[in-house]
DNA sequence: GTCTATATACGGATAGAC
DNA sequence: GTCTATCCGTATATAGAC
């Protein structure tokens, strides 16, 4: 074919999204053009206008969709009923989630301070869901006896951090396994609140 | 006196630094430009390069001073020589250091990917310099029989990335003060490696 | 749905007067 | 050391043709 006009709505879509995540993980939302994320979709600037109403909008449905993903994912997983299994549950769920995904990760948590108020509020929203998952699974065990917490929030917030943080270095060609990840970090949340 | 004009060199210079800071930990470094910050100064965008040759440099100075001081003030502190003290040590020592120093943490970490190569290096030269002394201790430890460690160089990450989050839910106004922040993430670190 | 062209605003950086 | 004025490039977003 090789047009180079014409309808490619179902194509260009997508092609958007994905462009715009890139472009953005790796320079920054406000350093990322519009004409860049065309160039990089191979349309003109103007054509991304009947995908996104604005660069606003633009950033604000990547990270939805990331945090309705997460929280989709989250949800239809099977929790066991045991308080230390579904810890290690969620420790590598949580590890299989993000690992393959450090592009939205990383455009999640470090863009937020381009998001505008009401957008901020709507994925803080999403992410305190996250959090409340993980702290429910901590107060349930405290509960039973078998953890010990200082401070259920904080320490969420502990493991939480502990566990984003391995996409600051991991790298799919590096010498450790996903498997291998998740048995060390694994490791340090069981050993950090089990009795 | 109320000048509008004249020679403020030694005023102008950290009050450059600190507008800086300031904006570009707010609302990002693409984001902030040279306009904002003289304004926020109080003098015209062209005498901001008095005191940088550039917004590039001008962002690796913040970076490298801030990484610069946190070396400097570590460096000399007296380190414990029992393992588990230095690591309390080192727990305490950086939730002391990064707390107070919110705006200077999230710049240093969140702006890496706007420094040109060389300067990206630089930095993470130093901030490598920082992680070799948790790596050390935790080492030391585990050589003595006290840490039981997966791996030394993927637990200082972890534990490193556990400590700096605080940085983002801790608020000063907030209810908790930072002797007590200090002893919930001591408690995590110790269990997470101790024996 | 995409193109070209454009309105309108702002960016980093520099020159030369004071 | 700071000012004003400016060079030159790029930004988001829209209008109208195809």
């Amino acid at each position: 074919m090789a047009r180079k006009q014409g309808s490619h709505s179902d194509i260009t879509g997508p092609k958007v999204h994905d462009a715009a995540l890139r472009l953005i993980a790796r320079h920054g939302f406000a350093a990322v053009s519009m004409r860049q994320i065309a160039a990089e979709v191979g349309v003109q600037a103007g054509a991304l206008y009947n995908y996104t109403a604005d660069k606003q909008t633009l950033l604000f449905d990547l990270m939805r969709g990331h945090m309705l993903a997460l929280l989709g994912a989250w949800d239809s997983t099977d929790k066991p009923e045991d308080p230390v299994a579904r810890l290690e549950h969620f420790t590598r769920f949580h590890i299989r989630f993000h690992l393959p995904r450090a592009d939205e990760v990383f455009v999640s948590y470090m863009e937020l301070r381009n998001l505008n108020a009401a957008n901020f509020a709507e994925i803080e929203s999403l992410r305190r869901r996250y959090e409340d998952a993980l702290e429910e699974i901590l107060r349930d065990g405290e509960a039973r006896g078998v953890f010990v917490l200082q401070d259920s929030r904080v320490t969420t917030r502990a493991l939480i951090a502990m566990l984003t943080g391995i996409g600051q270095w991991y790298r799919s060609e590096g010498p450790l396994e996903m498997g291998r990840i998740e048995s060390i970090y694994w490791d340090l949340v069981r050993r950090a609140v089990a009795i």
